[in-house]
DNA sequence: TTTTAACCGAGACGGTACGTCTTGTCTTATA
DNA sequence: TATAAGACAAGACGTACCGTCTCGGTTAAAA
């Protein structure tokens, strides 16, 4: 028979506080001005309970962006059919979150997270690609609707899923970075560059 | 008459050493670890003078960056006439700086310093695109490379340059944060996802 | 008919392991340094169990001395019938153990926890003193021993016993507190001042 | 000439409001309730200045001791030419201190600062033995009006001073650690004890 | 013989304070 | 008046313990 520990298990719900402090301080102070000690005053919680469960900062940012409570509003990508449309429209919703400064803001201090560890980075690319919280292994829904788009023969079938994916996040995180004013026609001269060279004829 | 001020001039000496130090403490330790006390004591200045220039550490990073005590090795983009291939060359060079853990560690610590502060991002852009230092209002040797091709009829004439230039970079970034090993085609497929369906025919 | 309480007992086993981890705490790393996690760890027991059967600290310390897991050596009070000598070799014994390093660490571990508690500074009066453990109600073997005296007409009958008692153990503290070298002849001089003018013809 | 170092001198504002709130909390709280944060609260200081002049609380106590902040009424030994009741009223006085509640729990606070700290053992005994502050060397008044009685004939010249002053301070630390109540017979009665024996006839 | 209550170990919890580190400002003496 | 040096108030860091409160498991008296 298996030998069980004893003793307390671990408070669900100091768990779900101390992530949703961290998601509204995020919010609005930014992760630059995060502090542990400011999470904790406001979870209403130990500092060591935060020490006991996570590493770091960073760990905690990506926790919290797992669970969703620092993008409230996800950036769906729907399959229409129409891989165009459907990229053009995913990527319009999030160049319209940059367009207010919360917004920038916000995918600023995940970028500065993501920066210090690599989990964040991981996660962030997920949540970003549309990602239907718990997607498998890393793989966003905009690598998945490219995928589903070759099945359906909208893409030729040695398109470089991952490449395309990376220009598109790319070109998001770089106008979040230089936060250069967006022209409408932005997203469709994007995925029309990354798109037109790989779909069947 | 013109009014002249007394008293010594900025001390050209200490502001080099400042940057220098400031190059090489990034290098060393990276943005996270950068603080103005160690920069005061590495390079042999009272942290007044520092604070009497610069308004902050991203600003000091952003001075760096100028002055080249950061990237040493250049990401030059070269123009052989041929624009695919002198493209796939500088992402070769790229990818190859980020395959060493001390290049994915700098421009890890850029990207940070970037987030903080966009001066920091604008310059990032311009180093990063194969930059001659002081190229002119931000526009990276990639997207001069790219107009330049436009002249040649490399490329159409309506190509969006600003588009295909970000995707480029933009790819670039996430490499650094999702720190995915990076296969050999990537560069070549990354280039002719976005140059084809842009070229001339 | 009475009411009794039922399930187990308290466990004799955890409480002698408890009172001889405080000893052996105390004696390595100081009263200062004691901690109940401390105390726990080193006897092997949950730290409830500690606060179940003692309100504090002190009260652990009190105890320890009180089953004599600290002072393993016993400051014996002879009865020879020479007070004068008997009271000598007591002091001589005491300023022995003070001469090393560790007997001065112990013993100031003692004062404070006496600072701290009133209870840990009756039970130290009553070992220090002599104490054969559990003389009754506070009376230091010292006490007894001038009383003693006074049967046996070596000191006048109306000798302030107390006062003596308070004056050679309060010589002793302040030598602990000071921690100034002790001269052979002090316990004689000392002796000699509180007795002589007490003692009978 | 001499080479003498630049930058700001100490500040001797931060310094006297440190004292100040030392001695002030001792009084309110107790010595075991002193924390560094609450006297840099108090005194409206950064942790750093104290860390940065002080090594450990015990070390702030003690300068707050020669300082004067703590005790602010002295325990002035006078001498009128009459040895034995210039000590009784020294003792007198300070058994008066120690009779309120206020008064024993001052001094155990510095009993336990003392057994923390040899500097604050000695400035204990100093200040306690009517110390005119500043007096050389460790050495009470205590000691100094003996010595002088010594000189005027009213003590055998080989009395030994030391264990006269060990024995009478002594008894008042043993009394203020018991906390048994005073009788008014007391301090004749210990004066009597520790002189009669040395007294010239 | 079952129930029940108190014991035990382990350890998570909300807290307080620790001693260190860094920030940005201010002060001093020098050049 | 710019500089190197560095003291200052402020405040976050990550650690150590506090005393309380669950947990499962065990044990002995009561029902």
């Amino acid at each position: 028979m298996t030998q069980r520990r004893s003793g307390p298990i671990r408070s669900e719900t100091a768990r779900r506080s101390i992530l949703t402090a961290t998601g509204a301080l995020i919010a609005t102070r930014g992760y630059e001005h995060l502090t542990i000690e400011g999470v904790a005053l406001e979870a209403g919680v130990g500092k060591q309970t935060i020490y006991r469960w996570w590493s770091s900062k960073s760990a905690l940012v990506a926790e919290s962006l797992l669970e969703g409570v620092i993008f409230n509003e996800q950036f769906t990508l729907a399959n229409t059919g129409d891989l165009h449309a459907d990229l053009v429209a995913w990527l319009d919703s999030v160049l319209a979150f940059l367009s207010e400064p919360s917004g920038i803001d916000l995918l600023r201090s995940l970028i500065a997270a993501a920066a210090d560890d690599e989990e964040v980075g991981r996660r962030l690319r997920e949540t970003l690609g549309g990602g239907s919280l718990g997607s498998p292994g890393g793989t966003s829904s905009i690598e998945m609707r490219l995928k589903a788009g070759i099945e359906a023969s909208e893409l030729m079938a040695d398109a470089p899923v991952t490449e395309i994916t990376e220009a598109l996040m790319g070109a998001v995180i770089i106008r979040a970075l230089s936060r250069q004013p967006v022209e409408p026609e932005t997203a469709t001269r994007l995925v029309r560059t990354v798109l037109r060279s790989n779909q069947s004829q």
